[in-house]
DNA sequence: GAGCACTGC
């Protein structure tokens, strides 16, 4: 026999082995013939009470009334006892002097209760006025007792109810909780007294005993004898103790657990989609494609991937997963999701961006960028991991959905078990139909508050101005406290306007309520942008002025009026040139109502447009262009091809791109060494693709572990991955931004040695904020370019690039700038411009095309100027400009570039 | 001597 944790197997020592306590019955019984009766007492005194503890606990919610009053009292006893008690002695209620027996407190409680829940019942009305006072006056007499004898815990309706009368769970269960810790600690001194008390007995009966018995063998028996029954109390270990508060507060969680659940339940079958979901699961099971068309608010996202694992999708170590355009969009509904299903994020329900993945061998929902899905297909072509697929907004088209589309499209055919699952807006629904080959679509209407639109009757001549003049209508026409999103289309319009308002705001000081102006831009630093989640203060209006960040990116509370200005900045690639430009275009109608539909989040709301109706209906485009026709697209092919696509211009893209550009993209991967004469992919291609950056980047990279400077060419390009934003331009402290900036020049070098200076130093400085800050530098993108950098870094040492012996630089110091450079060169070669024979401006080598150098450039205006030139890209502003330029010898072109250039051309 | 829409791997 084993020993027992049981308080009787250490305390009964028989036969020289530790008892549990049904032998303990057995063995009790055969000690004495009396023992049977009180052995059932014991039992009773122990386990009952136990369980009685037990039940108390979990009757927590089953069993109000009883467990808060402790309703033991007969209603006879109270009605006599009342009648001695309380009339015919009667009591002092002077707060000092006051003191009552247990008894009549349990009856003054009993009696408030019943008044309570009278009045719960039919209301303060129905109770007589003489009942009223005298309601009045045991509430209070009970307030007094409770007030001056803590040790006794009372429960008042007033400590759980709220003030409508309805009973405050969370104050409830604070209230039970006192109570029962009183109540334990009450029971704990009773049986203290009682112990005390019986040893004492038992000792002097111990000295009598002890001369006639065997002492080891019948010491305990007398125990047993009727007239000595020890009364146990439970013993309450200082362990059980602690375990039995942790189950109390177990409990509680429970409880809240519960509510919770049962909210998150409701809420869920609250959702639009909800009603759907059993017609949804048969049509996802009886289709292979499925376009599923939900508004914002219907609850697609969270609710379907749900779905299809209670449906058994997520069996046989198979996965649901889930694309998402936006990093923040993956782990937020990852989070939710878990939340609803009750796990933690990376157990069952997990994510996977860029950086950051959170899943494990449980994971069976998962969300994802779409861009990792893309980069996931590379390691496993079949996808053999997924049961079925949702891709989710897949009518905002980004470069990487589209490429997913495709490849789905290709692996429907391989796999027949798979489904997919598409998730768009109504607006082009029907064209991902047609594209899976009529698949059927799948409406679920979205929850959304009407929003009214207004259009203006002349065209606006000047939309700045006019959205100004309308934010001021708003503000003193409307009265309703709703903010306003004012959409415009870059940085330099919304300060404008933002100057603008508040000037106007100042003259009209006093005589308009109080505006409170919020301009918000992707490269507005993280803690500026904060302020449009503040709450807006009393009697005062929000206006939020932003980009089309705000159009899918952020959700911002509140608002009510939306002005659309109408026009959006978009990147126009031209693939010809090679040159990209910003331009102001008209936004579609797709991004219209979008905006739009941003006033009608908490309740009905108002758009203002700043056009016409008929240009919303003649001039707009439906949808936004495609990303994918408007990039280049030399990685992408680079992607595919790696995946065994070989003809991508017969590829069935959804929008396919012109031949012009993939003819371009095959080009420049056949000179940077990726493909063969034939075409074919070459072992540089393969691990060119393994980067996730640019081609040319990666072929650079390549190039700097021949070159032993992969750890300074490492920190370039992780760098010129995101160098749009990295300089801070403030306004006030120009001059000294422009000084810090220039302290990272090299002339030498051009901008990419620059580049690695700031990293360098960043580096230094232990990659502090408070450096970036100090020298004018944005410590989000420095940051970033942190992480994109371990993350080529590991790509390196895997490929065998990177050896982690001492810094390869540190064997030749004074030829490493050179090295950098060439490495840089043999993946930019075909980016090349030379020095017009006047001097003052380029030439670009592969189409005579003529440029300048950036005025944020280091070389620019460099005298004397630089001959030969690499850049990494061409952007079209004011003038056709290089940015981030660095200068390039004659031979290293001449090397790298041999299956790009004509020998002509280089001399 | 100019200027930076927004994402993502």
């Amino acid at each position: 026999m084993s020993e027992s944790k049981g308080r009787f197997g250490k305390r009964v020592r028989n036969s020289g082995s530790w008892k549990d306590d049904s032998d303990l019955q057995n063995d009790l019984e055969s000690v004495h013939p009396s023992m049977k009766r009180a052995n059932n007492k014991v039992s009773k005194t122990t386990t009952d009470r136990n369980d009685e503890r037990k039940s108390r606990i979990s009757e927590i919610t089953a069993d109000e009334e009883q467990m808060l009053f402790g309703n033991k009292i007969n209603l006879e006893d109270y009605e006599n006892n009342r009648q001695e008690i309380f009339h015919q002695q009667p009591i002092d209620t002077s707060p000092h002097t006051l003191e009552l027996p247990k008894r009549e407190v349990d009856i003054l409680r009993l009696e408030v209760t019943q008044f309570q829940e009278r009045v719960d019942r039919n209301g303060l009305k129905s109770l007589s006025a003489e009942e009223k006072s005298e309601f009045e006056s045991r509430k209070e007499l009970l307030h007094t007792l409770q007030k001056n004898n803590k040790n006794e815990s009372f429960l008042l309706p007033e400590d759980y109810l709220t003030e409508e009368g309805k009973i405050d769970l969370a104050k409830k269960a604070k209230a039970l909780k006192m109570d029962m810790k009183a109540e334990r600690k009450q029971r704990e001194n009773e049986w203290y007294e009682n112990q005390v008390n019986r040893a004492q007995q038992v000792n002097q009966l111990t000295k009598l005993k002890k001369e006639t018995v065997n002492e080891t063998e019948k010491q305990y028996e007398y125990v047993f004898d009727q007239s000595h029954m020890i009364d146990y109390v439970p013993d309450i270990p200082e362990d059980e103790m602690k375990e039995l508060e942790n189950k109390i507060e177990l409990e509680e969680l429970i409880v809240q657990e519960e509510k919770r659940i049962s909210s998150i339940e409701e809420t869920k079958k609250s959702l639009p989609v909800f009603q759907f979901r059993d017609e949804l699961l048969r049509s996802v099971g009886k289709y292979q494609v499925l376009i599923v068309v939900g508004e914002t608010g219907s609850g697609k996202t969270t609710q379907l991937p749900q779905y299809l694992y209670e449906a058994g999708y997520g069996k046989h170590g198979k996965m649901i997963g889930c694309t998402q355009p936006r990093r923040v969009a993956a782990v937020s509904v990852a989070a939710r999701v878990a939340d609803e299903v009750g796990t933690r994020v990376g157990d069952k329900v997990g994510y996977s961006i860029r950086f950051d993945e959170k899943s494990s061998e449980n994971t069976v929902i998962k969300y994802m960028t779409d861009g990792m899905l893309v980069r996931e297909f590379l390691t496993d072509h079949d996808l053999a991991k997924y049961s079925v697929m949702i891709i989710d907004e897949a009518h905002e088209r980004t470069l990487q959905t589209d490429i997913l589309l495709g490849l789905f499209k290709n692996l429907l055919k391989k796999r027949p078990d798979f489904k997919l699952i598409i998730s768009s807006a109504t607006i082009n629904a029907k064209k991902f139909s047609d594209y899976f080959d009529s698949a059927p679509i799948f409406n679920v209407p979205g929850r959304r508050y009407p929003v009214e639109i207004f259009y203006t009757q002349q065209p606006e001549a000047n939309y700045l101005s006019a959205a100004i003049i309308t934010v001021f209508q708003i503000h003193m026409s409307q009265k309703s406290s709703g903010d306003i999103l004012v959409f415009l289309t870059g940085q330099d319009e919304i300060e404008t306007m933002a100057e603008n308002l508040a000037e106007t705001c100042k003259k009209l000081e006093g005589q308009i309520k109080e505006m409170v102006i919020c301009p918000i831009y992707a490269n507005l630093p993280p803690e500026q942008q904060k302020r449009i989640f503040e709450p807006t203060p009393k009697n005062a209006r929000k206006v939020v002025i932003s980009t089309n960040i705000a159009e899918t990116s952020l959700t911002i509370d509140g608002i009510v009026y939306v002005i659309d200005c109408g026009f959006v900045k978009e990147n126009v690639y031209n693939a010809t040139t090679g040159m990209e430009s910003l331009e102001v275009l008209p936004c579609s109608k797709a991004s219209a109502d979008q905006r739009a539909g941003r006033a009608g989040r908490v309740g009905p709301g108002k758009c203002f447009r700043l056009y016409t109706k008929w240009v919303y209906l003649n001039d707009l485009p439906r949808n936004p262009t495609p990303e994918i026709l408007r990039t280049d697209l030399t990685g992408v092919v680079l992607l595919m091809m790696t995946l065994g696509i070989t003809d991508l211009v017969h590829f069935d893209f959804m929008d396919k791109p012109s031949t012009k550009t993939l003819v371009k993209a095959l080009e420049l991967l056949y000179a940077l060494g990726a493909l063969n004469e034939r075409g074919e992919l070459t072992n540089v291609g393969i691990k060119m693709a393994m980067f996730p950056t640019k081609p040319m980047l990666s072929k650079s990279l390549l190039a700097s572990s021949e070159l032993k400077c992969c750890d300074e060419v490492l920190s370039i390009v992780s760098m010129l991955e995101d160098t749009g934003s990295l300089f801070v331009n403030s306004k006030e402290k120009k001059e000294m931004a422009k000084n810090a900036h220039a302290s990272f020049h090299s002339k030498i070098g051009g901008d990419h040695l620059t580049l690695l200076q700031i990293w360098d130093k960043f580096a230094e400085s232990g990659f502090s904020p408070q450096w970036c800050h100090d020298n004018f530098l944005q410590y989000k993108v420095l940051q970033k370019a942190r992480s994109v950098k371990k993350q080529l870094q590991r790509i390196c040492r895997r490929l065998g690039l990177l050896s982690d012996g001492p810094h390869e630089s540190e064997r030749e110091p004074n030829t490493t700038a050179l090295r950098v450079m060439k490495a840089i060169t043999a993946g930019y070669f075909s980016q090349s411009a030379r020095l017009s024979p006047r001097g003052d401006t380029y030439t670009t080598l592969s189409r005579k095309q003529p440029v300048l150098i950036h005025p944020s450039s280091t070389l620019h205006g460099a005298v004397p100027p630089v001959k030969l030139i690499v850049y990494h890209e061409l952007v079209m502003t004011t003038k056709e400009f290089m940015r981030h330029v660095m200068p390039v010898q004659g031979k290293w072109l001449a090397e790298y570039g041999r299956n790009y250039f004509d020998k002509k051309d280089l001399l």
